[in-house]
RNA sequence: CGCGGGAUGGAGCAGCUUGGUAGCUCGUCGGGCUCAUAACCCGAAGGUCGUAGGUUCAAAUCCUUCUCCCGCAA
């Protein structure tokens, strides 16, 4: 047993940088196994309603008492992560490219986990885009940063199959798992030096550019196999939605059936008795799960059983 | 103080403007019809109308307070 790895793990100076939910399974991961000497995340920001939140990275950090660094722009703000002599850099959906100052500075690096197969999938979207491309597979990828978008040297990956039934909640919840046991996994290699290392095949790559409102609205002129994965690939966040009588109304879970109705695209063809009928391009889709604006999630049933009028067969959604 | 919607039996909603008998579509339970049914018919249970206060002979409804939920925007 080589026991220099164990005195260099303990003084070796690591830097998280995460925002989000996806990166706490792995910041808490990473401080079962390692010191973690400060954690960077995105500024506290204005969340639902006007109130100011700060991220669930700064959480964790918190309750364990670690230093937070916010800066607004890290492209100009990061002597401070510089001047803690970091060793080594980990990312994980952070949410700012990082500048060379910062890439080039720690001795081993700065190292990235993302939650796709690189060169597939490259940029901030990866997990929702796996789903609505219908994607069978994805999964991580402990990466080398650099100047660009996803597009540093692979350390090592792990596959992960996508169900037909799973959503990008449950996406991302195994994703978020894996991403975690396998910087662990790769970590020590990281450290002694004894990691693999590949190019990209940047010829392969595809992109998941983060996520714009136009995504969100469901397209009935698509085909029901796209519209389907574009429901579960936004669910639970930030979800699809359409126009019914003027409004917004989410729609937060769907299923194919093999009819045929007749109509135009974004007709409803029936009321079955656990959704809406929708005309779509190559046959129907039925709502599921859907959310009226200012109202909470609900049943298509109750959504139907609250209207005045009942008689929605026939109506357009756009 | 970013804009806006909302809280009414188990679910989803109407009623509020112009105070005066708790309504609709479902669900649940019981009964009936039927070869049968998620269909149809009959019946029943179930609500101190989010909280606290005020106005009034009388408040779901008008005024004020507070709490919680949500859409948009960021």
């Amino acid at each position: 047993m080589d026991y220099s790895n164990i005195t260099i793990e303990k003084d070796l100076q690591i830097v998280f940088m995460g925002t989000p939910v996806f990166a706490v399974p792995v910041l808490e991961g990473l401080l079962e196994h390692y010191k973690v000497r400060a954690v960077v995340t995105q500024p506290d920001r204005p969340g639902n309603h006007g109130q100011i939140t700060s991220s669930p990275i700064k959480q964790v950090a918190n309750e364990h008492a670690i230093l937070v660094l916010q800066p607004e722009k890290i492209k100009e703000d990061y002597q401070e992560i510089i001047n803690l002599k970091p060793d080594l850099i980990i990312t994980c959906a952070y949410g700012q490219i990082l500048p060379r100052q910062l890439l080039e500075c720690p001795r081993l690096g700065c190292i990235n986990v993302h939650a796709s197969l690189l060169p597939k999938l490259r940029g901030g979207a990866p997990i929702h885009k796996a789903i609505i491309e219908g994607h069978k597979k994805t999964g991580i990828t402990i990466m080398y940063m650099n100047m660009g978008m996803d597009e540093g040297d692979i350390i090592s990956q792990e596959e992960i199959e996508i169900t037909d039934t799973d959503t990008a909640s449950s996406l991302h919840d195994k994703l978020t798992i894996l991403g975690r046991d396998l910087l662990l996994k790769t970590l020590p290699s990281i450290i002694n030096g004894t990691n693999s290392r590949t190019k990209q095949d940047s010829s392969l790559a595809t992109y998941a550019f983060t996520l714009k409102k136009s995504d969100e609205k469901i397209n009935f002129d698509l085909t029901k196999r796209q519209i389907y994965n574009q429901i579960r690939g936004l669910n639970s966040y930030p979800g699809s939605y359409c126009i019914f009588a003027g409004k917004i109304l989410k729609v937060w879970e769907s299923y194919i059936t093999e009819n045929y109705p007749m109509g135009f695209n974004g007709q409803i063809t029936a009321i079955y008795k656990d959704g809406i009928g929708v005309k779509v391009s190559n046959g129907e889709i039925v709502l599921k799960t859907v959310q009226p604006e200012g109202r909470n999630k609900m049943s298509a049933i109750d959504f139907i059983n609250g209207l005045r009028d009942k008689d929605i067969v026939g109506k357009v959604l756009e």
